[in-house]
DNA sequence: TGTTGTAAAGTGTATTTTGCAACTAACTTA
DNA sequence: TAAGTTAGTTGCAAAATACACTTTACAACA
């Protein structure tokens, strides 16, 4: 904490916002056409100027900044970490608090039309992002791939209500792994008491129906012995 | 990112140092008596504004306040998480990115006489601490007590040489559980390839000396299962 | 209406990992 | 040289996990 007087430096705060979804079994970004200067035209992460006046910190920032430039709410949002420095915004010194958001693609899908500025991308083919925002990319991944593995962080991929051979495919997209056993990934679910079924069943598919779930909200981190 | 006009107001912006080690088999953190106002007289965190015409980043920010205020460099350091909103510095609304940083007590001791500022408290007497310092300080042990069971963090809390008992031991306290098998212990630590013997022996206690190790680098993080 | 295709859900078991306890090794002190 | 202390190892039972297979439930259609 500040021991000596404030200095005059005037600092650039924003927050910058990672919303990943599921497109076509594969991890997708969402991306703004930058309308100003600099990188306008360019597709960058959703973020915006820290407030002080009307945020009341910087996640209220992220939650602000999500809405204006989707018109959504209430999607599921972590914060991830903090990029600083000289070089990554050309206007000077910046400071951005990079969030993880998550959201099924369902729920964007009044957003993505040609009107809208929001796009899609496959995080693999999202290269050269203006500012350092390809970095906060990588660091969203990276956190969604090992958290993922002992948390529901996942599941915030998928509607509130899902079936299990969804849950598990997302967990594989999340992941970034090959196949996850049924057995042990259904086993697991039950004896951490992570979801609870709910009425209904699912059709959609040829095969049998199936029973739909959703997240028991109380845990979301599990925990690992050594 | 930003798409509107900088605003003009002026936040503060500082970074903050959780600096933890171990003192007598428990974790304490290192609290410095501030001299300014506001708090001025009581111990806080080890923080200081970023100066952005001399520092590259954040990270060096934290690097600087810890050389600074100790003395001493060298510590391992990591990004924790950002905090911010109007009430938790009285002189406005503020942002602080925090920081966790490890450190053998060996290399404090020089630090600690009357003389100096720091002093070290035990974290769980470590209450009322200004600022919302309390907060920070929560998220530091939380990460060193979760991610400590996947990393050689609590590693960081030794000298760079250091016997597999007083490995064990460490781990124990940063990892806040009473005991770890000591076979199981060890059995990972060669799975893992995690450490590597160094020529000598340590004699110090009553009975067989013990062979030194240190970290092999190249791994701090390592995977578990679904 | 019975056969086939498909996907969900459950079962059995071999294998791996872990936890516990005892044991051996090396050194100090008296 | 006997007793005390800490380091390091080993064997085995119990628990957790991965893999293959079976059963259940539904749709489509001859």
């Amino acid at each position: 904490m500040p021991q000596t007087v404030h200095p005059d430096h005037k600092q650039i705060v924003t927050a910058d916002v990672v919303l990943l979804t599921v497109v076509e079994g594969r991890l997708a970004v969402g991306l703004l056409t930058r309308e100003n200067e600099p990188f306008a035209g360019r597709g960058a992460l959703i973020g915006g100027y820290v407030h002080a006046d009307k945020d009341r910190d910087t996640d209220a920032t992220a939650a602000r900044v999500l809405r204006d430039k989707t018109g959504l709410e209430g999607f599921f949002i972590e914060q991830l970490a903090t990029f600083s420095g000289p070089k990554r915004d050309p206007r000077g010194w910046s400071i951005s608090v990079a969030y993880l958001a998550l959201t099924p693609l369902q729920r964007l899908t009044n957003v993505l039309g040609e009107a809208s500025r929001v796009s899609l991308v496959p995080v693999d083919q999202a290269r050269d992002l203006p500012f350092d925002h390809g970095e906060i990319l990588a660091a969203a991944v990276g956190r969604l791939r090992s958290k993922g593995a002992y948390s529901t962080l996942p599941a915030r991929l998928l509607p509130e209500v899902f079936t299990l051979t969804e849950l598990q495919a997302t967990y594989q997209i999340a992941l970034g792994v090959p196949r996850i056993d049924k057995s042990s990934f259904r086993r697991k679910l039950n004896e951490l008491a992570l979801i609870e079924p709910v009425e209904g069943l699912r059709a959609e598919t040829g095969g049998r129906q199936a029973q739909l779930y959703r997240l028991r909200q109380e845990i979301s981190v599990f925990e690992r012995r050594l």
